[in-house]
DNA sequence: AGACAACGTTTGTTGCACTAACGGTTGTGG
DNA sequence: CCACAACCGTTAGTGCAACAAACGTTGTCT
């Protein structure tokens, strides 16, 4: 009985969030990922890209041609939308799409010059975004956020 | 030239994250959030319940009764959201929505005794996730890391 | 040969964040 | 007093991301 308000005032003045849901890792997180997501997606939209686009792009460009399935597998994409991020990337001229000599089930994708070029220009404005996203946090403090994130991430990866 | 594995094999092996991907936070963030939601959303399922019913039974409990506007406000959840929620929540006596006398427009939502009672529940059951969701975290950095969330999240909703 | 798995593709489902519009109510300015 | 804006709760619907199911085609294994 101590520590809830209730005084006869029911209603606002400050409107502040509950503290319970301040400390909860998972509703930050959600809450945060939003935010972070619009971010990111208007600020690609503005170059005309996704960021399935870059996703895809950098794969390519550091291992190499390869499948879709491949390709799946190591961005997180579905294969089921890989599609449709394919036909935008071939129609910008970014990548190429042709059939493997080998196996003639799969498709050979390949990163174009323009899609270099276009991934470098990409990254430069991730650079700035995350910039924007990041800005309350030293350098320090964002390197230690993406370690931690990427030790969380790689724990929930390993035992899907 | 230098940096791209340009070798005769083109495919999997170890279909690894690029590395790119793995140093964006908004990635990181976003692939996280949506592995948290689905572990805190299939666990609150088994006590019949979601997220936002914890929300609005939290902000009421540390707040007092309120207005369904003011909760929205309090919570996240927009009002167009909350009605439903707060139909479950009264369905399951968790909370009583009576009529403002002093505002006609307004409706109070009161929480329930058994609404207390169920909100500790889901603070056991959501101690035990955030035990899964943080695992590879000591103490102190699930602390520090739910501290820069807080950071950031407050960054980016005082500038909406 | 035949069973089975992988590939690319199409289609559809679910859930969430969000917008638009509504009738009903209140407070405000003139 | 009355027009008018602002707020309330509610319904309906949009857009998008994550995913599931099924298909015909092609390769692999025995």
């Amino acid at each position: 009985m101590s520590n809830a308000e209730t005084a006869d005032m029911p209603d606002d003045g400050a409107p502040k969030t509950p503290d319970r849901l301040r400390r909860r890792a998972s509703r930050l997180l959600s809450q945060l990922s939003t935010r972070s997501d619009r971010l990111i997606t208007e600020g690609l939209a503005q170059a005309d890209a996704r960021k399935w686009h870059y996703a895809a792009l950098a794969s390519l460009q550091e291992y190499g041609p390869a499948s879709q399935a491949a390709l799946s597998r190591r961005t997180g994409i579905f294969s089921s939308d890989m599609v449709g991020v394919l036909n935008e990337l071939v129609e910008r001229d970014l990548v190429e799409r042709g059939p493997d000599p080998d196996d003639r089930r799969r498709n050979i994708i390949t990163i174009s010059a323009q899609g270099r070029l276009h991934l470098l220009r990409l990254d430069k404005v991730l650079d700035g975004l995350h910039d924007e996203l990041l800005a309350p946090l030293s350098p320090a403090e964002r390197d230690q956020f993406v370690e931690l994130l990427n030790r969380l991430l790689d724990h929930h990866t390993r035992s899907s």
